[in-house]
DNA sequence: CTGAAAGCGCTTACAG
DNA sequence: CTGAAAGCGCTTACAG
């Protein structure tokens, strides 16, 4: 290491005509400093481009710069990006990010909890879902004082600040795309049972057809479990309908991905004879061809998002905030692909 | 942080008899310590369940104890693994993981990489391919004299240690596979010309072929880019063809997805009319349905290996190091699922 | 609102 | 082969 090249504290301190000490109350926007000071010291942090030395930090204080990530979704992508957009988001705060995987068995689970906590001595947790719903996950991090996030959450939302996207409304929007595109027979494969977003999106897709004044025949309906293989026997029974659906929306990519696959076992042409659209924007959208039209959910936004609450330090006192503050909606973007278009 | 419950150097050093010096120098394996001393500290150590503190260490030192992970490899799937197998072993190893994108661009590319060197001033780098094959990449990382491990190299193979599994192998394995469940009609789409892998899983496939007294029709073989799509259109041509193969072997499993998708659009049923096998073991292997017959890249072990040989500073200083040495190849596994059967 | 001193847990010279 | 001293760049308590 350069350590010549690197300014310190101290050069900021030098610099600015006052004792390190203020420079630190600056930096950590915690102590009373007079404004004029604050201005000084900013200006000087600016021209010598100071950046804190992360392990000087954790060594002098009481805070070990730490945060911890804790998922157990069986999507490698959606938490290979997650984990892409929290360490990016990580770095630029200062902090690191230790992950890990929570395990089938709880008690494996709450140990490794424990030592992100005891251990590692993160200041913080983020939880992705479904570990997010584990009510004795949340018990201990509670219990332990520990500041953590939750990821699109489905139970206990009053307990820790959470990020989401808008299901309901993303799953009535892209539905209603499809009846702009002159569908009426719109059928839905729903997702888990067991997962929040499903119900939610087959709501959405529900009020956005009833808005518009159409009818859903209860054989359009088809449950799923958010797997290729589900989806696959799903669109088989949708397709092999006598009023066959023009469109089916599917509760997740991977299942839009089978309805294509069943669509072309049935020689059905997509987008021309049947409209597909998905739900995530995983890589699965683009890697089958047609690429699925679908939801993007704002997975690197969410992760940045829950950085931000955890560094920001607002939550340390999970007593004092207002239930008001905890939800933190991002926006969802409807991609058009290849797979939907307009009806013929 | 609970500072009471953290055992330092100086309790190891309290209880072993030594001074902190001492203790020091065992942990970091390089002193000149008598056998005698190095095992009682090492008692010591153990006893107390000590662990060095990486911010102390890293403020004292001249090592940063960052290894930096740069990838431009578009397979989500195949980077996420590869991440969360190094950060792993670095947060066993006490090293932190910086993680870079390789911009398409190389001026930005040149720009992460110095970044990397002089601000984070990592003690070491992982490339990815097709990073790893980058001449002013690695042109600017020897002339800076940091160490570096690559994945799957294509080129250069004396400049830096490396690991890799072996393609060739693999290929002729899972072929022969085929050719045991009865299959002499076996067709290959080959993987994108620019990668060396895909040359390699070709060869093995040949010589597979070859070992076994079956000769390959020209029109068994076509070129692919490892997308969906263009194994799609591949497959479609291997499917019309009068004497139709009964097995496809795929250079990765998008394309052998889309095989089994052009399967389905022909009215051929996959296995029992049509064996298909893959290469990787992505996602995508055991999301369509069948389940996708492939080769495992031992992606983690191969994080595993990069971190390990980075952090063993066998390599620090890279004229030394005997050509023999860099070469590291790990083992595959061959793993049949539904999508591949006895020739009936 | 601001500062001088001590210390976080290690390692780097420097001695012996 | 082993050790006593100084210092890495910050923050915590304590003064004023």
């Amino acid at each position: 290491m350069n350590k010549e090249l690197k300014t310190r504290l101290q050069d900021v301190a030098k610099h600015s005509g006052v004792s390190m000490m203020t420079v630190s109350r600056v930096l950590n926007k915690n102590g009373m400093v007079s404004d004029k000071t604050r201005a000084k010291v900013q200006v000087a942090v600016k021209e010598l481009n100071y950046r804190p030395n992360v392990s000087a930090r954790r060594l002098a204080s009481s805070k070990s710069f730490f945060l911890g990530l804790l998922y157990d979704n069986p999507s490698t992508s959606y938490v290979s990006q997650f984990l892409l957009g929290s360490l990016k988001f990580c770095r630029a705060s200062g902090y690191h990010l230790v992950v890990d995987e929570a395990d089938n068995d709880l008690a494996k689970t709450l140990k490794s909890v424990k030592e992100l906590i005891n251990i590692t001595q993160v200041d913080g947790l983020i939880l992705l879902p479904p570990v997010c719903d584990i009510p004795e996950v949340l018990d201990t991090l509670t219990t332990a004082n520990i500041p953590f996030v939750r990821v699109s959450p489905n139970s206990q939302l009053h307990i820790s600040p959470y990020v989401c996207m808008d299901d309901y409304q993303a799953a009535f929007e892209i539905t209603e795309q499809l009846i702009n595109q002159g569908h009426i027979n719109i059928a839905h494969i729903i997702g888990h049972p067991d997962v929040g977003a499903s119900r939610l999106r087959y709501q959405g897709f529900l009020d956005a057809l009833r808005s518009n004044k159409i009818s859903v025949p209860p054989e359009y309906i088809e449950q799923g479990y958010f797997t290729y293989k589900s989806g696959l026997s799903a669109a088989q029974k949708l397709l092999s309908l006598e009023n066959r659906p023009s469109a089916i929306f599917a509760s997740n990519d991977d299942m839009a991905a089978a309805s294509i696959s069943a669509a072309h076992m049935n020689n059905i042409q997509v987008p021309s004879a049947l409209s597909v659209v998905g739900f995530d924007d995983t890589s699965l959208a683009s890697t089958v061809w047609p690429h699925i039209s679908t939801v993007r959910q704002p997975i690197q936004e969410m992760a940045k998002m829950a950085v931000e609450l955890l560094v920001s330090g607002k939550f340390d006192d999970p007593t004092s905030t207002k239930k008001s503050d905890l939800r933190h909606v991002l926006d969802f973007e409807i991609i058009q692909r290849e797979s939907s278009a307009e009806l013929r």
